[in-house]
DNA sequence: TCGGACCCTCACATCGGTGTGAGGGTCAAC
DNA sequence: GTTGACCCTCACACCGATGTGAGGGTCCGA
């Protein structure tokens, strides 16, 4: 598919596309007419990548980590320096960071809304048509 | 307690404190020589905007759940309007969509290390000191 | 052969989080 | 009364993700 339908189907702009391919996040072939040309995977590639932007994560750690996820069972270990993998275990920890904040920070607004119907249905209860001070 | 001390135990610049106040998501008094004064609870706070910031959170929006966050017993209802209600679910669904992207790319990653060391040890197991293709 | 929808490559603009520095005050210690 | 560590308020600079527009090609249908 060219970039006008990859655009659509992902929602990120034509630009946005061409900047992931330019910080290496996607890959295109090209056509005769120097048209970019996209297979079908690169839809679910794409939103993987805006997932872990819109997570915080830079384009740089997003280059790093997604060959990794890409082949889950064809692992080239050849590509596996020691520093990558020390990378790799260094960013998992961070990303387990930030789902603990995450997960804390979510879980919390959770309980306030709750708290907030629960209090709104005491008041509807205690002073129907009034208001709560 | 002031700035400095302030940022050495939260790992905050001082730009960035000063930053943070004035964007609503921490509070200082100031002392007679126009100093700001921190108290205590403020080191906690600043961990948690700085992991809100670092999951990708907007000050904007942090800024709007942080009050919801701050008084889990103490519970204001009058300060929830409905359209406040609404922003936080749909920002609580966000954070779900975040935990969920970064969990499952955490655990791919996790996988991959583990593959690897497997790889690894087979590797060493088969070819000692020979290298693998 | 034209028009319009699509694509290309620049390149500059914007916005949010952060660094840095200028110019200047406060205060404790010498 | 000077020095040095701390604080203040600007204000501009930077970087990364993204928008926008200029200038120009390709291709399809009227």
């Amino acid at each position: 598919m060219r970039i006008g339908e990859l655009s659509e189907r992902t929602g990120a702009s034509r630009r946005l596309l061409r900047y992931y391919e330019e910080q290496g996040l996607i890959v295109s072939s090209r056509c005769a007419n120097g048209y970019r040309s996209y297979d079908e995977a690169t839809v679910d590639r794409v939103a993987q990548v805006r997932g872990l932007l819109d997570a915080g994560l830079p384009t740089r750690i997003i280059r790093q980590i997604l060959p990794c996820l890409d082949k889950p069972r064809a692992i080239h270990f050849p590509d596996a320096t020691p520093e990558m993998l020390a990378t790799l275990e260094e960013e998992r920890d961070r990303m387990t960071a930030r789902i603990r904040c995450l997960t804390r920070n979510r879980d919390a607004i959770s309980e306030y809304l709750e708290a907030v119907r629960a209090g709104a249905r005491a008041d509807a209860a205690s002073a129907p048509g009034g208001g709560g001070g």
